[in-house]
DNA sequence: CAGTCCTTTCAAAATTGTCTGAAAGTTGAG
DNA sequence: CTCAACTTTCAGACAATTTTGAAAGGACTG
């Protein structure tokens, strides 16, 4: 924590006003700190992550250890982290030795990055895995086994489906969201297999 | 773990079959459990839901822990976690005394109780946080102070733009992406508040 | 080319999250 | 009412994740 924080009282004016401006700064990185883990990420990079995107200025790694009361060490692996997802960049400030860091700010290419490497990966593995358990169960001819299998393609298209959704959301920019309508709908269209129980 | 897994070659032909659609079972479970985990839920909750959507039959808690090695107290809060959700039920099986549990087929219901009860809140919350910070910098007037409060005006925009596209979402069950076009498309649209610096 | 400043790495500590199993609680039958 | 069958609760064990801080590793400077 800044060696500042004892002796409010007597903090000069523009010392107070940075504390204010600290003090709002922390809130919105707490803020989308949350929507970050909420995603699945270290709450940590949502909040070094908004610190730099709400200073226009390059920050030094010094400095957003000291605004987040993070170690060195936490620092340099969030910032390897947040580089490696294309969210933030190192930038060279002359003259200036040590290194400084910005916040990405084109929003879609953040999240073309995440879809693309994340999420996009795990549709796949969960579709392959689901067409794999759909060849076991195809040659067993228990109630059970054709109850499962029954399900096992619901679950395969959809992730079909998802898989499909998210290649042309990468494509085109656009999220469509329309093949889940026979789902997402009431389900009331003949033949998709999706219809209630009830 | 059941405790039947040790001699495989003497099993016979009709409980081998079984271990077969146990295996698949599994399979699926864990692939619908990354999902699950991956949305920010428990692991098992998925594996849990997943076991009793592929049976078409009621199944009893003691057949859960079976199928899933969880302890007898790990099968009641998870059942518990999911039937807060909307996710499974519990039905009564005339002239048996436990009780028996069913997934929830309806995706829609699903999907719809998470939303309006786990991304709206923290939608919410995060817009409610957002707007606070920026009362706390109009104030302010130093360059840094002006900066931030630019850009926090720009996640305001993207907040609210969240929330009303899932109130939409609630009342239409259909998904809309449109306002957020600013951000998703190449940003080239004026009077948004969320063009690219560049 | 030695010294200083800065960054990265990584093992250990701290923190956080999950699971178990025994005890308490509940329900229904006799 | 009492017992047996089943379920829930919860404290402690265990496991996974995150953070720290010290040491090693550059890299620029004088």
């Amino acid at each position: 924590m800044a060696p500042s924080s004892t002796a409010a009282a007597t903090v000069p004016p523009v010392f107070a006003k940075r504390d204010e401006l600290q003090q709002a700064v922390l809130l919105l990185a707490d803020a989308i700190g949350d929507v970050i883990e909420h995603w699945g990420f270290r709450k940590v990079l949502g909040r070094l992550w908004t610190v730099l995107y709400l200073s226009e200025d390059p920050l030094p790694a010094t400095e957003l250890a000291d605004r987040l009361s993070l170690s060195s060490g936490g620092i340099s692996m969030a910032l390897s982290e947040l580089q490696e997802w294309g969210v933030v960049k190192r930038v060279w400030v002359p003259g200036e030795r040590r290194e400084f860091f910005i916040a990405e700010t084109d929003f879609w290419k953040m999240i073309s990055k995440v879809v693309s490497e994340r999420e996009r990966f795990l549709v796949t593995s969960v579709r392959e895995r689901i067409t794999q358990a759909s060849a076991l169960l195809r040659p067993l001819s228990s109630k059970e086994a054709k109850a499962a299998l029954r399900r096992a393609r619901i679950l395969l298209s959809i992730a079909q489906t998802a898989e499909s959704a998210i290649a042309t959301f990468l494509a085109s920019r656009r999220a469509d969201f329309s093949g889940f309508g026979a789902l997402i709908q009431i389900p009331r269209s003949p033949s998709t297999g999706v219809e209630r129980k009830s």
